[in-house]
DNA sequence: CTGTTAGCGCCTTCAA
DNA sequence: TTGAAGGCGCTAACAG
């Protein structure tokens, strides 16, 4: 026999459609005690499971979440490790609550905007930077969204981010008291993002407080590779003692190509990362970072996007993830 | 204006739906070439997008995906490198080729089941070990599989697996080629797998055939912490010069483990894991491994379901992935 | 080449 | 408390 249906449930008890629906739906009140029990025991019997196509054709909407990973074409984003703890964590907080996970990695408009569509999905989560997308995506669609680490302008979207602005307060002042005065800022990447400006920002800002000069001596063009970060590191001059990385994967990276070419960390130079992945902890020496609480902000992402499926008329909610610095072994005492 | 359907595009275009329908489908023979140009044009405007839930009711099957990790209740199994790096290229490979990926994390059966059934998946691939599973899932459900490492007795299935005894064989010839004769094997987790079970006979013959005898004495009970793995091994008696772990995640918490003890790598241990993730390569020191091909993994495990759905009647498939050694830092030669 | 019809599985009126 | 009818958006089968 192929997969059960109302249907077949209702002829095999002798009933009408609506009443095995009523059951289905936990719509006791309207039917008879005996008939619940027995139309029960038919739909364990029968494995019978609502086909989600046909509740959604007639709901207008589905239980499944979209979850958009930004990626470049092609590109595994998910091997990026903080990725994957978000991810991974929203995942399983959605199904906590009942909600099916559809993934997609890209960055492309046109993709986004169809997939989000063609599955009347109840709601869609953004990891990465979609700045630019959002007023579109808000008119297009009309389902929920929150955005993670956006710095968009638009005061009607969803978004769950960390004070980057603190965690750059929060790099300068550890290198600062371990007595560092020359220090690189690094935000890798090709892309240049709102996030790192708010980094470089607090950065700078606690540089000031200090009585350094506020400008952009210290900072570095950005640089995807390892070996290409250490050369840029080791050219500046006037030399620096230390460098703060805007991401821990980066920061790794940096930390490996250095040794490559001879230097030692953090004898020769101090390294602050940011996110706190769990690599970081392996890596040699072990990293100290500005760590955000990955799993919170995963959880806090799905309540808030959770409270604007079942509350369309919620207001927009923009909450910041603390941020801490973890001392681990990367930075040297001056 | 909501979102556009069929109907829409119809009545403005002043045809039926069937004509509309064949354009989007592509049945361009039966409709004449000024109507699809026109319909197209209004296609394209209204930024039409096919419901999949409706396309799913009448078609009886979706192109979606389901991709099934493995995880205990509540636990992020993404935040293992190896799952995030196989689960994203899978995820890519499949959009690619014009299939939505499902993702649910679990360990249940009847959860599997269940979502497997409610969505009309077209097919599923299940990382981890699900073998118990194989049979019930085939019976319960008629989807196209594809399990990763399963070592099922049945014949039935698609599978695509690394050749473990082989990477059993390398590490231990590694090590022994190194001057090491006291080895310890250690599979670390809770469960005991067939995954390594067949290592470790890879691991013994290659033992064996070194005149070293095959049995039990260089094995370790299993465990999951680095701590516990650590005092174990330094517990061995007689004591051991190496170990061969299955798994790189845990050999880097051993290798962390052994310093936190006082020990050092490769100097007083050597180490050799399994897998080849990424952060392998920056724990100190890099850890020496035996790679599996992961992005190849993926590749072929897709192409595997994509032959199955559209050819239901394909035979089974079992492929084995190569395993080589990579050398890098952690075996000391004696 | 075009349109009408029926039906996929479900839920929601509305009557009985 | 029960059931019949209609419709969600789409495709397939069949007539024109």
């Amino acid at each position: 026999m192929r997969i059960a249906t109302l249907k077949d449930i209702a002829s095999r008890a002798g009933v009408s459609i609506t009443t095995v629906s009523n059951v289905v739906n936990g719509n006791y009140n309207r039917v008879s005690p005996s008939n619940v029990k027995r139309i029960q025991a038919l739909i364990e019997e029968c494995h019978y499971v609502p086909n989600q196509s046909a509740r959604s054709l007639t709901n207008k909407s589905t239980n499944m979440i979209g979850i958009i990973i930004q990626s470049e074409y092609m590109t595994n984003s998910l091997t990026d490790s903080y990725v994957g703890e978000f991810v991974g964590s929203v995942v399983l907080h959605l199904q906590r609550l009942g909600y099916d996970s559809l993934i997609r990695m890209t960055n492309d408009y046109v993709d986004i905007n169809r997939s989000l569509r063609k599955w009347n999905l109840a709601g869609a989560i953004f990891t990465g930077t979609y700045d630019r997308y959002i007023r579109d995506l808000a008119e297009d669609t009309r389902i929920p969204f929150i955005f993670t680490d956006s710095y968009s302008s638009s005061r009607r979207i969803n978004n769950v981010g960390v004070d980057d602005f603190r965690g750059g307060v929060l790099a300068a002042e550890h290198l600062l008291k371990m007595g560092h005065r020359r220090i690189a800022f690094i935000a890798p990447g090709l892309h240049k993002s709102e996030v790192d400006e708010q980094r470089k920002n607090g950065f700078l800002s606690a540089l000031g407080r200090f009585g350094l000069k506020e400008n952009g001596d210290y900072l570095m063009p950005t640089s995807d590779s390892g070996m290409e970060m250490a050369e840029m590191l080791m050219d500046m001059s006037p030399p620096v003692t230390a460098a703060f990385v805007t991401a821990d994967r980066a920061a790794i990276r940096l930390i490996d190509a250095l040794k490559e070419l001879g230097k030692r960390v953090p004898d020769d130079y101090s390294i602050v990362g940011f996110d706190n992945i769990e690599l970081g902890q392996y890596a040699t020496p072990p990293l100290t970072t500005v760590a955000q609480a990955i799993q919170r902000k995963a959880k806090v992402a799905v309540d808030i996007l959770v409270r604007h499926i079942e509350n369309p008329y919620a207001p927009p909610e923009n909450i910041l993830i603390d941020v801490s610095l973890l001392e681990r072994g990367s930075v040297r005492r001056l």
